[in-house]
Formats: C-alpha cells, sequence, structure tokens
DNA sequence: GCCAACGTTGGC
DNA sequence: GCCAACGTTGGC
C-alpha cells in the first residue's frame, strides 16, 4: 500500500531518514486511529511519502519504505517522555511504531497549496480541512501524482 | 499568535 | 451513554 505520514522535522525529517545508516525508529503516533492503520495495515515494503508539519516548509519531502511492522513504541514506558503512556505495560501495549529507510528525498518540498492544485489529489486526506491524522492511506494513482509534480 | 477542527474527558 | 468543556493539532 501506499502512505502518508506527518512527521514534525524537528523529530524525524527526511533528512534523517536519508542520512541514517540503520532504519529510523518511527514512533510518537497516539491517535487511535493512526495507530490502527500502524498495526493493522502497514506492511513491510509498503512506500511512504513522508509529510514535514508544524514548521517553516510545511509539505511533502520525500519518500520512504517500511522496513518493520508492529514494534512496540519504547516512549510508551518511559516516563520522562512527553509520549509516556502509564495504562501501557510490557504484557500490553497500545503503541506501535515501525522503522523506515529512505528511498528519495524530493529536490523540494510540495506544499499543501501545490497539491491542492490538482484536481485529482483533491480526496487525499492529508488536503482535508481540519486532518489530523498522522498516518493516512493514499492510492497509487495519488502517489504516482505526486511524483510527477517533483519532476514539473 | 490566531483560530478552526477535532479528540478526549468527565459530570450527570 | 450523552454532550459540553477543554486541550491539542496544525496550517496560516
Amino acid at each position: 500500500m501506499y502512505w502518508v505520514f506527518k512527521t514534525e522535522p524537528s523529530e524525524c525529517s527526511m533528512q534523517d531518514i536519508m542520512q541514517a545508516t540503520s532504519p529510523v525508529l518511527w514512533f510518537g503516533v497516539r491517535n487511535y486511529q493512526a495507530r490502527n492503520f500502524l498495526r493493522d495495515q502497514v506492511q513491510q515494503d509498503d512506500l511512504v511519502l513522508i509529510h514535514h508539519s508544524s514548521c517553516a516548509d510545511v509539505g511533502i519531502a520525500g519518500i520512504a519504505k517500511i522496513v518493520a511492522t508492529g514494534l512496540a513504541d519504547p516512549t510508551q514506558f518511559e516516563a520522562e517522555s512527553p509520549y509516556y503512556d502509564a495504562k501501557a505495560s510490557l504484557e500490553r501495549w497500545p503503541w506501535y511504531a515501525v522503522t523506515l529507510s529512505p528511498v528519495q528525498q524530493f529536490n523540494r518540498i510540495l506544499s499543501l497549496a501545490e497539491l491542492r492544485q490538482q484536481p485529482e489529489l483533491a480526496a487525499m486526506t492529508l488536503l482535508k480541512k481540519g486532518n489530523r491524522l498522522s498516518v493516512m492511506p493514499i492510492t497509487k494513482e495519488e502517489y504516482d501524482l505526486v511524483l510527477f509534480l517533483t519532476s514539473t
């Protein structure tokens, strides 16, 4: 499948994924709908558009590939972490993480305004007003069109 | 910094 | 189980 992951570049940027020497752990999802996608549908070798959010240059920065799925997000067990969840135990934990390897960093950030100019992308969850999901499925057609835009 | 939109909480 | 109040997200 194809996905968009929302990430704050101050935590995990496309550059971080590019420069890492081993797969990067992508963690911090604390929304049940996004968690369910991550747990139940994200599969090894799926391709992911990496969207930078809450930053100066908002938009899609590149592509990563899923390496491992079904991992426990370690931060849910770390009391000092902002992602700590007191209800999580080693026997029973709610929050999942995956690892990512780089595929390609785009030569520019594709802004939301630019994506919105494409009528074929209007159905993308990422472009919906008020959307807060950090893990969103997209169609192959949407994925291919985003890739095409980076070549224009 | 503003504010719309959404998820979560908690009183009843 | 409803729903108002509250907190958070996130683009602008």
